[in-house]
DNA sequence: CGCTTGTTTGAAGTACATCAACTAGGGTGG
DNA sequence: CCACCCTAGTTGATGTACTTCAAACAAGCG
């Protein structure tokens, strides 16, 4: 891991995030001023389970993986971040420790801001406070969604929802690209990297065609009553 | 359902919530000033998923289930709130639709505040945005320790894990009573009702002596390792 | 006492995990 | 350019945890 200053390429990702687009001009620029930012390796660990920490993360690019490990060792993953997203907010506002183990699951950017001045910034400026409200709101519809899913759907129609949610609305055929490996997708939707092949294998019956990263869906009508 | 004015008392359980506790005087009055109440009897539907919503429920008694449906009809719970809780905090800031099906799970008293008055208050008074921001946090951890119990344990851990968290640290021997019905309890672990039974009698074997609603724990230890 | 409702128990089925073996790409070094 | 290896993904066989359906049982409450 190696840690840096900001680059204006940097500075210009986050100020294009949803998030950071709706703060005030000078809370931006007290933000930004303390960011630095840091690389690491695909599987690096950013923070252990209960760690303290004193940073909210932004994807700059790549992808960070939060997961909570079992009693034997196993791992769940609670969380799957890409590039523009916040890490470590719940905390921030908690006890300041990691709920999660933090990993990269491929090689990627982390910008590192500061907990303390974000934390100062929303008790002075109701602009910060709800930008941050939005963020929470969302964040907590997409954990009550994640398990209503878990309980509701079987593995295949887990990953057709998964493959709709890209899917356009409107389009009867479209294709697209997995922004990342199929067993980071299988975390992400609480299963074994076999079970999701599995599943794509159940759904090539419904017109989806799978070729390396690459989804092709023929038949929307056929996913959508899976 | 009947719905009424704030009684006094219904006044004294909010404000010694901790959401409310922490809210500028001013805005504990402006609040309350709006609010109402309602009487329901269990089963009753106090919202379908999507509806739109322009109340925040606070819990005055009883018992209220948010749960999603399966294409199938099957339910999901997705939370349990009891005395205290506050319902539709999320929906406030996105579409200010229902996120999941609202329904009375025993006879219930609720509060329902105005969430556009609650808005603004969040917008104009940063101590009721970082009221706010602390009870979003807090609800977002418990749905990721909720992810996570439902995909790294079994059956009788969760269950060890619900009877644990209301033991108090440091006694070897307990017993308590279950604030509501057993099937209630198998919906917010994700089980069916014959799940939570039959877990029910393997943890017997580690000293859970279960009767009617009082369970009692009497080796610590061996739940603890499940 | 009998009815309703909640819980337990049993038997059968299903979905997913796990383990192991095999296959396909994607570099690397010769 | 090919042989090799390493990792990611697939496929098969088996085990297990939970669901579902059905029936027995218990507990309130009229």
């Amino acid at each position: 891991m190696k840690t840096l200053r900001l680059t204006s390429s940097d500075r210009a990702i986050l100020l294009n995030l949803r998030f950071f687009s709706r703060l005030p001009r000078p809370a931006q620029e007290a933000i930004l001023e303390g960011a630095t930012v840091s690389t690491h390796e695909a599987h690096d660990t950013l923070f252990r389970q209960d760690d303290p920490i004193d940073n909210v993360l932004v994807v700059l690019s790549g992808l960070v993986r939060l997961y909570r490990l079992g009693k034997d060792g196993r791992e769940a993953d609670v969380a799957v971040f890409q590039k523009g997203e916040l890490i470590g907010v719940n905390a921030m506002f908690l006890d300041r420790r990691a709920t999660a183990n933090v990993q990269a699951a491929e090689p990627s950017i982390v910008a590192r801001l500061e907990s303390a001045k974000l934390r100062q910034l929303a008790a002075e400026d109701t602009g910060v406070a709800q930008a941050l409200l939005e963020l929470l709101c969302h964040h907590g519809k997409m954990a009550e969604d994640c398990l209503a899913e878990d309980r509701l759907l079987t593995a295949p129609q887990r990953v057709a929802n998964y493959i709709l949610s890209h899917c356009p609305i409107g389009t009867e055929s479209f294709s697209f690209r997995l922004p990342f490996q199929k067993s980071v997708l299988a975390g992400k939707l609480g299963l074994a990297p076999e079970a999701l092949s599995r599943a794509f294998s159940t759904l090539r019956r419904s017109g989806v065609v799978v070729k390396g990263r690459v989804i092709e869906i023929r038949d929307r009508q056929a996913l959508e009553q899976f």
